[in-house]
DNA sequence: TCTAAAAAGCCACATAAAGTCACATTAAAG
DNA sequence: CTTTAATGTGACTTTATGTGGCTTTTTAGA
C-alpha cells in the first residue's frame, strides 16, 4: 500500500487555511483519512516554521495580532504618569507633534479633554483618539503604515514633518545606549524621529524607565539639543541612566495615581 | 462530536462588534449555540486583550465613535455586498486606492483575506484594518483629519494623491444628484474624490441604494468617465436612478447572505 | 424613593473534546 | 534484510464548555 506524500497534505492544509482563515484539526483529519495526531503533528510543524498559529482544536492564519496594544501594557502605570506630565507641558492655542509608541500614545490620551490644540502625528491610533474628541485638530502625517507601530514612516511623512512648524515635539525611543543617546530599530525610524524633533521649537523625548535597559540598533541623530527627557524613575546601576543623566535635562513624572 | 474552534467564534464576535457597535451576551449565546457563560468567558478574554470593554450584559467598541458607527449600520448588509463585489475587481500585484466611507470600509473588509496588494487609503479605519494584516502593504494619505469621516483630507492629502498612480481606485459619494451626478457635503471633499479617480487607471463609485435619495450640496468634478458605478439594488421611482443609469455603467452587487 | 422580581454575572465542579507522550506498526529507501 | 521516517494507538493530562447554586445589577412597580 502506497502512502501519500505528507508534503501534499502540508500544502493543502495552507491552502484550506487560506481559503478559510481556520481549520480544525477533526476536519483535516476526516479529509484526509489520517489520524487526529498526524494532523497535530503537521500543524505543530507548519506553525514551527511560522507559516500558521496552531490554537485549541485546530489553527488559524498569522496576523490580527494586539501588536500595539499588548506593549501598551508593560509599565502602562509609568507612562500614563508620564503622558500626563507631558500634557501638563502643553499650553492652548499651541501647534504640537506627538510621534507614535505606547509612551506618546499616553500623553494622547491624557490630552483628550483639552481643547484649542493641534496636534500633528504619524501614528493611527493617536490620531483617531484625538480627532474623535473633536475640540483638538489633528494633522495626520501620511505614509507607508509600519503594521507592528500602527504608524506612518517613509518618504511621505519626512515631507510631510519639512512642512510643519510646531511648538513642541514629543518623541519616543526605542532604547537608550549606554552612552545615553536615544536609539531606534531601524535608520529610517531613527532618522524620521530626529527630524521631527528638529521640527520644533521644544523637543522633549518621552522614554519609560523599561527603555533604559534596552538597546536597539540605530542612534537617533538628534540635531539641536532636546529641551528635556521626561521619564518615570531613573533606575540605579545601569549605564545607560548616568550617562543619559549627564547629557539631557531630566524631568521625573512623579507616578501617583 | 468535533467541536467549532473558538478563535473563529472570537473573530466573529469581534466582526460584529465592528459592525454593530455593541452586543450582547444572550445574542450571541443565541447565535453560536453555546452557553452564556462561553459567551462571557469569551468577552473577558478579548477585554483583557483590550480588544472591547465588557458591559452588563455584553460588550462594546473601545472608543465608542457614533457618527461612523452609526452610518455603518444603515444598510450593513447592501454595502456588504458592494464590498464583496468590488473585492472580487481587484486582482494580485495590484496597487489601490480607497476613498473613506462606510461602503468603502466594507471593501476593505472584504480585502482582509487578501495579500500582495499595496492600497492607499485616507481613511484611519481602513488603514489601521488592511495595516493589521501585515499582508497587504498600505499607505496613509495623510492631512487634516475630518472627525466625521475619520479619514484625512486637504492640501496634504491631495498632494499626496498626486504622487501616487493606481490600477484601481474606489471611490464613496456622499449623495446623487436628480441628474445622477455623485454629490458631497463640502467643495474639498469633492475635488479630493476626484483627484483620487484621476490617479487611477480604472475608478469605480461605491454607493449603496440608500444614496440614491440623499442630495448633498457639492457635484463631484469627476474628470474621466468611471469605469462603472457598483451598487446593491437600484430604488424604483427615483430621479437619480434613472438619470445615473443614462450616464454609468452599472454593476449591481448581489446582496446574497 | 424604596423594594422586589428578573436578568446577568460569578464561582466551583463535572465532563467530554483536544492535546501530549511513549511505544508499536508499516511503508519506503538503502 | 535492515534502517529510517511517517503514522497509528492507547494511557494520561490539559482545556473548553456546560450546569447549578449563589451574588450582584438592572428594571419596573408601588
Amino acid at each position: 500500500m502506497s502512502r501519500p506524500l505528507a508534503v501534499d497534505r502540508h500544502s493543502q492544509i495552507l491552502q484550506a487555511l487560506e481559503a478559510q482563515g481556520s481549520v480544525s484539526v477533526s476536519d483535516l483529519a476526516e479529509r484526509f483519512n489520517v489520524s487526529m495526531e498526524t494532523i497535530r503533528r503537521d500543524l505543530k510543524l507548519l506553525a514551527e516554521e511560522g507559516r500558521l498559529v496552531t490554537v485549541h482544536g485546530g489553527a488559524h492564519r498569522l496576523s490580527n495580532e494586539p501588536s500595539l496594544s499588548r506593549r501598551t501594557i508593560e509599565n502602562a502605570e509609568g507612562k500614563a504618569a508620564i503622558g500626563r506630565a507631558a500634557a501638563g507641558l502643553v499650553e492652548d492655542g499651541m501647534a504640537i507633534l506627538i510621534d507614535s509608541g505606547s509612551t506618546t500614545l499616553a500623553l494622547a490620551q491624557a490630552l483628550t479633554n483639552r481643547s484649542d490644540l493641534t496636534v500633528l502625528t504619524n501614528s493611527l491610533p493617536i490620531g483617531l483618539l484625538l480627532a474623535r474628541t473633536k475640540t483638538i485638530k489633528t494633522v495626520l502625517l501620511g505614509g507607508e503604515i509600519e503594521p507592528n507601530d500602527e504608524a506612518a514612516f517613509g518618504l511621505d511623512t519626512l515631507d510631510l514633518i519639512a512642512k510643519y512648524r510646531v511648538d513642541l515635539a514629543f518623541i519616543g525611543a526605542g532604547g537608550i545606549s549606554e552612552t545615553g543617546q536615544f536609539t531606534d530599530y531601524t535608520r529610517l525610524a531613527a532618522e524620521q524621529r530626529a527630524r521631527m524633533a528638529g521640527a520644533a521649537k521644544a523637543a522633549y523625548v518621552l522614554a519609560d524607565s523599561t527603555k533604559f535597559s534596552k538597546r536597539t540598533p540605530v542612534p537617533i541623530p538628534i540635531a539641536s539639543p532636546i529641551a528635556a527627557l521626561i521619564t518615570d524613575h531613573l533606575p540605579k546601576g545601569e549605564p545607560a541612566t548616568e550617562a543619559a543623566a549627564r547629557l539631557w535635562p531630566i524631568r521625573l513624572a512623579g507616578s501617583m495615581s
